[in-house]
RNA sequence: GGAGAGUUGUCCGAGUGGCUUAAGGAGCACGCUUGGAAAGCGUGUGUACGCCAAAAGUGUACCAAGGGUUCGAAUCCCUUACUCUCCGCCA
């Protein structure tokens, strides 16, 4: 979330933000509202003090008193403490609930907008940061969608899924299951030459770290949610890696902080229905690998090309065509500065299928995460965080099945052979 | 799942209602000392939110977390989390 400081001293800049989401002016007066109970909050909390100073003092004295002998004196101070409880009370009371309240308005408030994020509604206004220069595939009358691949050389069962789990869940057999796994390791053995420190955390997460990242509570409904245990199924390995931050203060010579993980993630997605979501479009469980980051902030946006270099470099190896969205106000998640998707292009469904986001969240993770590092001068402030799926993998499976089809089988890319031990799928 | 013991600052560790402003030690930083170092000596050493134009300063809260009792709680009571030991179960 946004800091209660920097939104009382920028409150133009937070509005102008919030304008490049689509705010309209009724909407804006969240902003004033955030403000004002600041005010109160910040009101209270002087009076609150005030009273408990007092009344420590006044505590004070009756243990001198009493040590003194001179219970009678005491008394009499006693009962005057005794009747500004009350008032105590109500101030906490209320102190409390102004807290709540502002929390409650700044998880409303999403991340300001970077100046390069342009203007627009939906995914239709997302603008192309970098397109496919040279042909895309053309595959002959014969090719067929990755449902069909997956059938025809029994690789992924998506009716075993759907028994075994429920519709959205998908099984992979044999060759695709070596597949995914090849992809797996070739993603993580990138990572590592990148530099990336790889982790394996726990896949189930507890409401802190949730709220953490920014799942909670605006994502809330898509995640899975294990009620006996109070714990969420992961969406991202976003989630558990970049919480191993949560509540730390960093010194400067910690950065860079690069870590890197794979872990299935799921997603509940309600409401997706029609061939946009065949297949391995969209699934409630799928892999991921992971790369997340932990910067300083004056080197958080030289990180972020960095990032994007990583992952074009993953997609370059494998020979699929692809292109680079710069998100538009509209489309970029509420936690995110700015978000680079890219996206693969399938050949037999002729789409384009999102396998990265990369994002810079600024300070509006750690800000939640209260993840800080001390400068020379010893003064704390909020590290930056960015993080990018390197890759997502269901829908990577899907292209590499499509694109790669031929009369004699799917042709595995080279530089998987050597994860698969096979070079082709017949 | 059952029984018991714990959780104090960067770390170790004392602390059973007011002489605790969290003892003592270690570490770290700075200074003195030294040819240089070690030892020794001295000083300092957290986080959050307020007040103040700001710095200096100052107030409040924080002894696992959350509640409660009390004029006053690290200390007493309740709930929860985590750690350890033993038993049970288990890949």
């Amino acid at each position: 979330m946004l800091e209660i400081k920097f939104l009382r001293e920028n409150p133009e800049v937070v509005k102008a933000g919030l304008r490049k989401r689509n705010y309209d002016e009724n909407a804006l007066q969240v902003v004033d509202k955030a403000i004002k109970v600041d005010a109160d909050r910040r009101q209270s909390q002087t009076s609150l003090d005030k009273l408990l100073a007092e009344s420590n003092q006044a505590a004070k004295k009756i243990g001198a008193l009493y040590q003194a002998g001179d219970r009678e004196e005491a008394d009499k101070l006693k009962a005057i403490v005794s009747a500004a409880k009350g008032e105590i009370k109500n101030l906490e009371a209320h102190l409390d609930n102004t807290e709540k309240q502002l929390e409650d308005i700044l998880l409303s408030i999403p991340n300001i907008p970077n100046a390069d994020v342009p203007f627009g509604k939906g995914e239709d206004d997302n603008e192309v940061f970098q397109a496919w220069d040279k042909p895309l595939p053309e595959l002959p009358e014969s090719a067929v969608p990755h449902w069909d691949l997956a059938t025809k050389y029994n690789i992924i069962d998506f009716g075993l899924g759907a028994k075994i789990a429920g519709s959205g869940f998908v099984l992979f057999r044999g060759k695709g299951a070596k597949l995914e796994r090849a992809l797996i390791n070739f993603f993580l053995d990138e990572a590592e030459k990148a530099g990336y420190e790889e982790i394996i955390p726990p896949l189930l997460v507890n409401e802190a770290s949730a709220r953490g990242t920014g799942q909670l509570p605006d994502k809330d409904g898509q995640m899975y949610y294990a009620e006996k245990d109070d714990l969420y199924l992961i969406p991202t390995a976003e989630v558990p890696i970049t919480n191993i931050y949560r509540d730390v203060i960093l010194q400067e010579e910690d950065f860079p902080i690069k870590l890197t993980g794979h872990t299935p993630c799921f997603r509940r997605e309600a409401g997706a229905h029609g061939s946009e979501v065949r297949g391995l479009n969209r699934v409630h469980q799928f892999d991921k690998v992971e790369i997340v980051r932990i910067e300083h902030p004056s080197k958080s946006y030289e990180v972020l090309a960095e990032m994007l270099d990583h992952v074009r470099g993953l997609l370059d190896k494998l020979g699929l065509p692809y292109r680079i969205l710069r998100l538009c106000g509209g489309d970029t998640g509420f936690t995110a500065a700015i978000t680079y998707d890219f996206e693969v292009y399938s050949a037999a469904q002729k789409r384009w299928l999102e396998v990265s986001s990369v994002s810079n969240f600024e300070t509006y993770q750690s800000n939640r995460l209260k993840l800080r590092y001390r400068d020379s001068e010893g003064k704390r402030h909020l590290a930056h965080t960015l993080n990018g799926s390197a890759l997502a993998l269901a829908r990577i499976v899907a292209a590499v099945l499509e694109n790669n089809q031929t009369e004699d089988g799917i042709l595995i890319p080279k530089v998987l052979v050597p994860f698969t031990g096979f070079a082709v799928i017949n």
